[in-house]
RNA sequence: GGGCUCGUAGCUCAGUUGGUUAGAGCGCGUCGCUGAUAACGACGAGGUCGAUGGUUCGACUCCAUCCGGGCCCA
């Protein structure tokens, strides 16, 4: 026997116990087990942080990276799945700055780096149970016993090992970032801080003479909207290959890009003296506006750079390297000093003698004024632009450059590019797109952040300033082969406060208290204060999680490169660049890709209103209550099946009950079935009865319906293997539901009666081993999508049947291979046009108004190839049966009931006949479709006159159709008409009547709740029309309904129904047996 | 402001190297089927395929410009 399902299956309920069974037999540790010696399939956990709630979106991401893993191990792989933890980071930090309610660095230092620190990292694990707990529901398989942490002492060390190598190369080294800057709050902005806070404003925007050294009557144009910047200009900027012009006005001369000049000229009468290149500028020295700051290096001539523009201006772009990224950026290209005339405070700098002091926007119109005094303002305007203003106070932003330790990746950007041409990118459009382009933007990464709770930059500096002898250090131990007390004083600290957790010691302010002494000199060489980006601990991970190199070698070196990583597209510039970059730093010579060989990008999940998921808006629902109601199978299958994962779709919960339906409820519902009866036939694969395991017969030995429905359970199991090897989740899901549907819709509505007959037959036992089989692969099949009810389909079907002989668990199975012997591609095309046919006439019953039940003495079918006559004939009384008609005619001359028509196959005709195309599609609705058919049918093809010309068109050219007359109970379809004879005769109407009665019958057994096997016995009151029916019909009522007599008497009691028939009343009275 | 991406039925989404007649599910309406079904089937209403221009015999599909949403970045 099967366990049967209760009538109320609960899915939420049923998962609860199959991950209490998945824990108590350890399934999960026994599928890394049983495959510890197959080859690696490699995935990597790119760490969430726990310090908040997860929400559907993280669902999102757990699911697809669930599925794979499982895929993999079905098909022989091992998959370690180690999870992670991500730490450290500003977010955290500004979390406790909220809490403790103060606000910026300045206070944190007030309040104490290190009680600040330990409560960064007692915030780290906040909500880790949560967490924990949304995994294990979802069925997200990964090892949360062993994670890795980034703040761990393992992970620091690591990270520091692939500092210290970078340095080693020589690709570590100190440089300017410009960062923006609020100059009242005197604090760097987070990029996330500077996004909140642009607004559009009205700035000056000002064209500037500069005098150059060749000619004192001849002027570059520059155009700023910064005119405060221009007491640190530099430099001036052209694009090489946009055309300028020397333009004469008055007796003077101003150079500018053509383009422009109209534009910048106005009303101005002027005359274009010569263009040329801007290449022909570069070089070129001009007299500096403002001569306050010294420099021993070249400044004042013309550079050239890309991010030049003609939208405004004039061509010519100021360039103060100290404020802006680009002006920087062509800095460090041109070696231009950087001068910087306003100090941390915004105020400049006492150099700067007429404004000394003075706020630097306050300066703006003062400088303005004093051009115009000197005559080197040309012109004046308003601009309207965007423009970031602190969103704590206000004050405009400046861009600042700042100190701080860059990694050089600058240096390694081709090998980084050519790294990622071998990534597989699901979607494709990442590789040459958004990333692509991120990575042919490269800029050297901005390492340090002088900040508090992340991992501290390696690097210890000698006082003396004269030596400055620098160095990394890869580990604590390298720490102490250089000073073998580095730790005495934390180990004091944590021997008197034991809560001083041990990875402490490698995080502020502990470390900063570790010096060394100078190999070189002798003095006392200190920590550089900053830590570092968060995102290079996660690019770290892939050999951090191991500790590596300092332990594990052997598994990072079995474990590297990944096959595959997925996380949400907004990681382009997060961990997928810091995973690329930091490998391709460290392990230049190992073969490309790597560390991640394939990696699905997955879309945003929104909330109901489109937007992204907000804790604010509150615009989702938490997944917890979903999984409560759904359960997780449900929402699994919804990410799998709803859209592919990369697109960025609406979220709600209204979309789950729907796919549940769809499918699970669907699936759920020929499960049952079989168990209803199976339990009542005995049905046991594994025993020894009449209906045991000697009933089995091979596939070939059963009816088409079944070999059909294995041809189809072999082909979905072909395309989902396929798909999956391709990583094509969406489509794999698709071929599923398909397959369920078919599965229900068909195979068990066919086969119905095949399974409630009273007697054991062949034909029976072959439809339980078909419908068996179908079910028992869907349970491997779908293990990886939906692992709840798949194992809950396993543990019933098979394990109470063959216990100990067949695995534990359904995910300690192996993938199940289709068997291409069994894909009969004819039996399928058949099966398809038999369910054309049949759709076809139950469209044309619909539109006579005759009920299905009403049997109709014949349908004729006329067929576009009569070929496929034959195949139909097999199927006769299948046709029959769904139609419910006597007889099913094949008609060759089909004239009477539709005209034949000849449509264009444009694929075919336009290459040959271009133009002509249209017209002959004109043409061929004005002539004789039978015809041109017949002459088709016979020769191949036929002639058509197409404005005069005379072409010749062959059956590829064209394709047959049909138009039924009108006035027949007909419907068409592509290949096929069907054409219902609607005379109804009194032998059919008794017919349809008793069919009738059985309904009702049918209904009564089911409201009354009686057993499938229970015997009745009727009695019926109704006019005397009823009687005909039972005399004639008795028999067939009887055996439909399982009774015994039907009695024309009035039962006992109130009649247990009442109902219509062709609008006569009748009252039926119930007894059982 | 820049890059990427999306825009197809009331809603959520498919639409394969360009082939003229654009699909599915949900929802709505009508009818029907059912002793596995929480289902299912048929039919119907519902579309200027974001807009404009171009290439082509032919454009939802390719190109250009623009508009709108989203993400990333400034």
């Amino acid at each position: 026997m099967f366990e049967s399902i209760p009538a109320d299956f609960n899915f939420p309920k049923s998962e609860e116990n199959i991950l209490k069974f998945w824990n108590e037999n350890q399934i999960f540790q026994k599928t890394l087990e049983y495959r510890k010696d197959a080859p690696a399939f490699v995935f990597y956990e790119g760490p969430p942080t726990a310090n908040g709630l997860p929400h559907p979106g993280h669902v999102l991401t757990r699911v697809i990276k669930d599925l794979l893993p499982r895929y993999k191990t079905m098909r022989g792989f091992r998959c370690l799945r180690k999870a992670g933890w991500d730490t450290h980071g500003l977010p955290v930090e500004i979390e406790i700055e909220k809490e403790l309610g103060i606000d910026g660095k300045e206070q944190i230092l007030d309040y104490g780096v290190e009680p600040f620190v330990r409560k960064c990292f007692d915030s780290v694990f906040r909500y880790v149970r949560q967490w924990e707990q949304l995994t294990q529901r979802i069925g997200y398989w990964i090892d949360m016993n062993d994670p890795y942490v980034t703040c761990s002492t393992d992970y620091v060390e690591s990270v520091w090992w692939a500092l210290s190598e970078i340095f080693k190369k020589g690709l570590l080294y100190r440089g300017h970032k410009i960062v923006p800057y609020c100059p009242r709050c005197g604090t760097v902005l987070s990029s996330h801080e500077v996004g909140q806070g642009y607004k559009d404003v009205d700035d000056p925007s000002i064209y500037v003479a500069f005098r150059t050294k060749a000619n004192p009557k001849e002027y570059l144009l520059a155009w700023t909207t910064t005119p405060w910047t221009l007491i640190s200009n530099v430099a001036l900027v052209v694009k090489k290959d946009y055309t300028y012009a020397r333009v004469k006005i008055g007796d003077e001369v101003l150079i500018m890009a053509e383009p422009l000049v109209k534009q910048v000229m106005g009303k101005k009468e002027y005359e274009i003296l010569e263009t040329f290149p801007g290449e022909k500028l570069v070089g070129m020295e001009y007299e500096p506006l403002y001569t306050y700051a010294t420099t021993n290096k070249r400044a004042w001539y013309v550079v050239e750079a890309d991010f030049v523009t003609l939208d405004t201006g004039s061509g010519i772009v100021h360039c103060a390297p100290a404020f802006g990224a680009d002006d920087y950026a062509v800095g460090q290209k041109y070696d231009l000093p950087v001068v910087q005339m306003v100090d941390a405070r915004g105020k400049f700098k006492s150099e700067v003698t007429p404004w000394a002091g003075q706020f630097f926007k306050e300066v703006d119109p003062k400088v303005i004024t004093d051009l115009k005094e000197r005559g080197l303002l040309f012109r004046r305007e308003n601009y309207k632009h965007s423009y970031p203003f602190c969103w704590r106070c206000d004050t405009p932003l400046i861009y600042y450059a700042r100190e701080g330790w860059f990694i050089k990746t600058t240096a390694i950007k081709e090998k980084i590019i050519a790294n990622n041409q071998h990534i597989n990118w699901m979607p494709e459009h990442i590789k040459d797109g958004r990333f692509g382009n991120f990575l042919a933007d490269n800029i050297d990464w901005a390492l340090s952040r002088e900040r508090f709770w992340g991992t501290p930059l390696p690097i210890w500096i000698c006082e003396n300033a004269a030596c400055g002898y620098t160095h990394a250090y890869g580990s604590k131990k390298e720490l102490l082969q250089a000073n073998s007390h580095a730790f005495d004083d934390f180990n004091k600290r944590q021997t008197a406060d034991p809560t001083l957790a041990e990875n402490m010691a490698v995080h502020k302010p502990f470390i900063d208290q570790v010096t060394i002494t100078c190999p070189h000199c002798g003095a006392k060489m200190k920590r550089t204060p900053e830590v570092i980006d968060c995102w290079f601990d996660s690019g770290c991970m892939p050999f951090a999680q191991w500790g590596y190199p300092h332990k594990n070698t052997e598994t990072f070196n079995n474990l590297f490169p990944a096959d595959f990583i997925s996380e949400a597209i907004d990681q382009t510039r997060g961990w997928f660049y810091s995973l690329l970059a930091v490998s391709t730093l460290l392990f230049g010579d190992k073969p490309l890709p790597h560390p991640y060989k394939s990696c699905i990008v997955l879309g945003l999940v929104l909330g109901k209103d489109g937007k992204k998921l907000s804790k604010r808006l509150r615009n989702f629902d938490e997944p917890g209550k979903i999984l409560d109601r759904e359960g997780a199978d449900a929402m699994r299958w919804y990410f799998y099946y709803a859209q592919p994962p990369w697109t960025s779709a609406r979220f709600d919960e209204s979309a789950i009950s729907e796919a549940q339906r769809e499918f699970l409820i669907r699936l759920y519902n020929v499960y049952s079935f079989f168990i209803i009866y199976a339990n009542i036939d005995k049905f046991e694969p594994n025993g020894s009865g009449p209906a045991g395991k000697n009933s089995y017969r091979p596939i070939q030995q059963r009816s088409s319906l079944d070999r059909w429905i294995m041809a189809e359970l072999h082909r979905t199991i072909k395309q989902t293997t396929d798909r999956l090897d391709e990583l094509q989740i969406h489509p794999a899901a698709g071929s599923l539901c398909e397959f369920v549907d078919v599965l229900s819709n068909w195979y068990v509505r066919r086969s119905r009666n095949r399974f409630w007959k009273s007697e054991i037959d062949a034909d029976k036992l072959d439809a339980y081993w078909t419908l068996y089989e179908c079910l028992t692969t869907l349970s491997k099949v779908l293990a990886p999508f939906t692992p709840f009810f798949a194992e809950a389909m396993y543990q019933n079907l098979l394990r109470t049947q063959l216990g100990e002989s067949v695995p534990e668990s359904v995910h300690l199975t192996d993938w199940p291979m289709a068997d291409e012997s069994l894909i009969n591609h004819e039996l399928l095309e058949r099966m398809s046009l038999v369910r054309e046919v049949i759709a076809l006439g139950r469209s044309a019953r619909a539109a006579e108004k005759i009920k299905v039940r009403q049997p109709l003495a014949e349908v004729e079918l006329v067929l576009v190839n009569l070929e496929k006559a034959k195949i139909l004939e097999e199927y006769i009384d299948l046709i029959k049966e769904e139609l419910n008609v006597k007889d099913v005619k094949f008609v060759t001359q089909a004239n009477k009931y539709v005209d034949y028509i000849i449509k264009p196959n444009f694929k075919a005709l336009g290459p040959k006949f271009g133009p002509l195309a249209p017209k002959i599609k004109q043409a061929l609705t004005t002539i004789d479709g039978g015809k041109a058919r017949t002459l088709l049918v016979s020769t191949g093809k036929f002639p058509l006159t197409v404005e005069g010309q005379q072409v010749e068109l062959g059956s590829e050219e064209v394709e047959i159709g049909l138009q039924s007359h009108p006035g027949f109970a007909a419907a068409q379809g592509p290949d096929v008409l069907v054409v219902l004879k609607t005379q109804i005769d009194e032998q059919l109407r008794l017919e349809g009547q008793a069919r009738e009665l059985v309904h009702h019958i049918q209904q009564l057994r089911k409201e009354k709740d009686l057993a499938y096997e229970a015997r009745i016995e009727l009695s019926l009151q109704g006019p005397q029309e009823i009687k005909p029916v039972i005399e004639v019909m008795g028999e067939y009522i009887k055996n439909e309904t399982l009774t015994a007599s039907i009695s024309f008497d009035t039962g006992q009691g109130d009649p247990a129904a009442e109902f219509e028939i062709e609008g006569h009343v009748f009252k039926i009275w119930l007894k059982v047996l």
